[in-house]
DNA sequence: CGCTTAATTGACACAACTCAAATCTCGTGG
DNA sequence: CCACGAGATTTGAGTTGTGTCAATTAAGCG
């Protein structure tokens, strides 16, 4: 799972998140979850209506600025995190401070899902985000009560590795003006056309980001996207907004 | 489990351990599996032996000469496939022909699990190799009688996901030499040292594979091989053979 | 409105690719 | 058991797509 559009740029309350607000009468028992904007993605998605105290009651919301780190490569994992709005960038670093970034998790995307103890990738907001954080011991004793919970995790897994095999396809064969092109129809098929049809992609992240993700430097992207614009491929609308204009011509660098 | 550069532990996220191999051989009732190398691994690793005669039923081994394809890129999911002996590349291929192997499959690796109805690579033997067919409907079978069977199902797939990230690390960002030397430490940490106590890795399959794995052209690869011989690191003992002389010198090009 | 950071552009360098030829491997048949 | 031949691997020479470095321009923010 990745990209997709997302919004605000407005800044967000860091510090000392409020704890589950008390509960109302009728409603209550639901708490929280049921208004949640991810209700039906991610992790939740596989929960019933009734099964929402369960969740209300381990997880927490959380609102971040833009460059925050959520969770960092190699530190113990001890929760995982429900993106419900915004965009994070996930990135592993070598040694010598090279980083690559595996992906864009937007909301529903699940984030700090390790294999072993710790943290397989530093995972930081690019834009204000607001994340719905579940502690490992509550995820593992909600799919313990709910099986579902465990297919949907599998399901969810199975969807990011395909994604990852494409990336590593990306990475591997195609060049610059391939990668660039794949990424922005990737993008585009997520996001919503503009007012008057036309396929656009919003791209929040800044460049150097887009390149570390397409194994690019920031430079080349540029020069890609310049060459991209003079084809009549796309047209810049703004920094962080890109018009589809031929798609077809993408779908040919592709 | 494709080998790559992290052989991860068991996932903590999820619950199964591994079960202890099955301790007495007298239990015919169970079948041709009992017997099975790769009984310990993979799925079948989740069943306890009560439950092998599930397995004995609904699965079948094949044994196949080298070159053999087994799964197509796109051809419908009807069945998946353990590997039981040999080698497999598995690997996705661009419309102009350029193919990019994302991963080896051995002995205890599951082929063919698929998010959709298509199969998202290409898997081939690259040795004579025996697979266990199970068609798909079996395996959904295998899952509801027993849930252990999802949950190892999870575990391979978390590990999978997580060396295809290291895999996109190593192709976003490391150079050639790099590559290789992260490449011939994996493997080394996964293969038995030989008699006099040195590492060494052994690769069945051609050098082209594996450029087409390293995202280089076997003309690359052979030059860093050769660095790596002149620097003292590796030594070439046959075709297929190469004996680590220096795992600090691989770890710090690595 | 000025300052800091991001993005772009240009000039150049180099790692990896391409093309081509030589050499090695290994299975096959005599 | 050895010679043979097709394919794999290696080596060489030259090219090129991206990276690097540096300077300029644009964008975002207080």
């Amino acid at each position: 799972m990745t990209f997709s559009v997302a919004a605000a740029t407005t800044a967000a309350i860091v510090p000392p998140p409020i704890p589950a607000p008390p509960t109302r009468a009728a409603e209550t028992v639901t708490g929280r979850c049921a208004g949640c904007s991810a209700r039906s993605k991610g992790l939740c998605g596989a929960l019933t209506a009734g099964d929402l105290p369960d969740l209300s009651t381990t997880s927490r919301p959380l609102d971040l600025l833009s460059a925050t780190p959520v969770v960092m490569e190699g530190e113990e994992a001890e929760a995982v995190f429900t993106v419900m709005s915004g965009m994070l960038k996930l990135y592993k670093t070598l040694p010598d401070g090279r980083q690559q970034i595996t992906g864009f998790a937007t909301a529903g995307d699940v984030i700090g899902l390790a294999v072993d103890s710790g943290y397989a990738y530093t995972a930081e907001t690019v834009t204000a985000s607001t994340v719905c954080r579940m502690s490992r011991t509550a995820l593992r004793r909600l799919m313990e009560r709910h099986p579902a919970v465990q297919g949907r995790l599998l399901a969810m897994t199975s969807v990011e590795l395909s994604a990852a095999q494409d990336q590593i396809l990306l990475l591997g064969c195609k060049t610059a003006v391939e990668r660039v092109s794949s990424f922005l129809l990737a993008l585009s098929r997520r996001s919503r056309p503009l007012a008057d049809g036309t396929p656009s992609v919003f791209l929040p992240m800044p460049k150097v980001d887009i390149g570390a993700y397409l194994g690019l430097r920031p430079e080349t992207l540029s020069r890609v996207l310049r060459k991209l614009e003079v084809a009549g491929a796309i047209t810049r609308l703004t920094n962080d907004r890109i018009r589809i204009e031929d798609p077809a011509v993408l779908e040919a660098a592709a």
